[in-house]
DNA sequence: TACACTAAACGTACGTTGTACGTACGGTGT
DNA sequence: ACACCGTACGTACAACGTACGTTTAGTGTA
């Protein structure tokens, strides 16, 4: 892996290192601020090298996604029943949202066609066929809740830049805001700017697994 | 608003062909395909000139994205019952994201304080105003909403990019997966594949508005 | 030990991007 | 007739992604 050059110790380069640099870079400094040249800057390293393991700087984002993914450990324990299954799966995306919160929205962006991107899936539809239903309607009940998913990290994300850029009224930053037009809005502005993501995220998973507990399914539930 | 130079006739630029111009040019060759130079060949104007309406290439994303949540039609009819009003509400921004399917990705990804953006949210707070929920739930019910119809229309984009990416194996892409790993992913496989966006979309919107009736609430209904 | 082969790092170069800055010009008010 | 000013224009620069050819360090074979 090492490879003595004159008297110095060069560490050969890797795909994984220029993913994990490219990753941190983000995490860092901000998506928009990624480039080729600042990852090779980062591994003290030439541009043209990185292309010897990265096909371009898509792949590079579309590599950056997958390790994302993949770092996302799922407990799933066949004993709970099947709605704590389920939402456990839903907090285990939500987990890594939150340790990689300016990455993570590639992850939302882009196709995830590897393994790491199917496996979530296939644990959503194995918790769904042994909730009792069948194939099709798991298939949709997977895709209600990773759309669920998907939405809640992208509007927090949104609402918290709303919030940073416009500190200009740190009271009421909806006062200019015409009452007569948006009513609600003004009554309700501090509720609005109150910030409790995970509040506010349980809140919605909780309304989509009561909804999944009212369907219709063949087995009765088997909690054990 | 017109002006004669030497014979012929020259359109003064304005912020709003500008922004008309960068949606087309997105709708048509997608959202990579847009530069400030490309925007104003399409005008037939020098680069810079764009600069004396436009602030810089992010103020037009985010114009763009304002523009496209300002052509948001909401149908509200007070009259009706509280949950139909929520699902066309819902419903008409899908509608929206039909219209303009690559432009939309803008919207779910900037932020949108402008009144345009803001109109929906005041009508999903009246909307559960009306319905007897109180303040603080009503704007979780929002939100939720929201982050259902955005994740939505992201993960129908991502999927749509997947089908597109692999016609490799047309008729079992995940033929190759292995089938001790994902199970039920290769079970499923042509469900997964089935595209019908529309059901899916109400299946999930079902689920959350039939968990909001279930909810408790102040006021019994008032259909009418 | 000598030599060929290979993989990986490198340097150069080209086209494209966003935009700062200075210039030219046409319409309007005096 | 002249000054003013908003708008369009042209030039210029730094940073970008990456195609392509060259160098170098390691590994096999003789």
């Amino acid at each position: 892996m090492t490879v003595g050059r004159q008297d110095e110790v060069r560490v050969l380069l890797n795909r994984d290192r220029i993913v994990r640099a490219a990753t941190e870079l983000i995490e860092r400094e901000g998506a928009d601020a990624l480039s080729m040249r600042r990852v090779a800057a980062e591994l003290d390293v030439a541009v043209m090298s990185l292309y010897n393991h990265v096909a371009g700087k898509a792949a590079l984002l579309d590599a950056v996604a997958e390790r994302i993914l993949a770092g996302m450990i799922i407990p799933d324990d066949p004993e709970l029943p099947w709605t704590e299954r389920a939402r456990s799966l839903v907090w285990a995306f939500r987990k890594v949202a939150h340790d990689y919160p300016r990455s993570v929205t590639l992850v939302l962006t882009r196709k995830v066609d590897a393994p790491s991107g199917i496996r979530p899936v296939e644990h959503a539809l194995a918790i769904a066929d042994d909730a009792g239903f069948d194939g099709e309607t798991s298939v949709r009940i997977m895709r209600a809740l990773l759309a669920y998913a998907i939405g809640a990290q992208l509007r927090e994300v949104s609402a918290a830049k709303m919030l940073d850029y416009l500190p200009a009224d740190r009271e009421n930053p909806f006062g200019l805001l015409d009452p007569a037009e948006f009513p609600h809005v003004v009554a309700l502005q501090q509720a609005l700017l109150s910030h409790d993501p995970e509040t506010d995220f349980e809140f919605g998973l909780d309304l989509l697994i009561s909804a999944l507990e009212a369907l219709p399914r063949s087995e009765p539930g088997r909690t054990s």
